[in-house]
DNA sequence: TGCTTGACATAAT
DNA sequence: CATTATGCCAAGC
């Protein structure tokens, strides 16, 4: 149902999203977590959906389990996001996922 | 107030 | 390791 408004609960999901540190990726799931919204990983991706052009949040920091970015996520196509990432320093392996054992953010508790 | 949907996760196959 | 099925919750209408 596109959400266009954010909530509470959306800035708590910004907030950790500006945590990351530039260089690093978390999985939906972790930002859910430390979010203290632990399992909610999909309202994390609404958190995105809901966000417009030219925020401040580093949303393409934001990848799924496997690591890959997701098909519907970026404004004008996955394409985006993954030249945003590599400027940042991470790498894509063949099939287009990265790595996350060594570029996955691992915050401290 | 209640039903539908969804940038996902995890377990099972 | 890839694909499929099921689960969880908040936000929208």
């Amino acid at each position: 149902m596109t959400p266009r408004k954010g909530g509470a609960t959306y800035a708590r999901i910004y907030a950790v999203v500006r945590r990351i540190p530039r260089g690093k990726v978390a999985t939906y799931g972790q930002v859910a977590a430390l979010a203290g919204l632990r399992g909610h990983a999909r309202q994390v991706g609404y958190a995105m959906y809901a966000l417009r052009p030219g925020t401040t949040v580093p949303w393409q920091r934001v990848v799924n389990a496997k690591g890959e970015i997701s098909r519907r996520a970026a404004f004008g196509g996955e394409l985006r996001q993954r030249m945003l990432l590599e400027t940042e320093g991470i790498a894509f392996d063949l099939r287009g996922r990265i790595s996350l054992r060594q570029f996955g953010w691992r915050p401290r508790r």
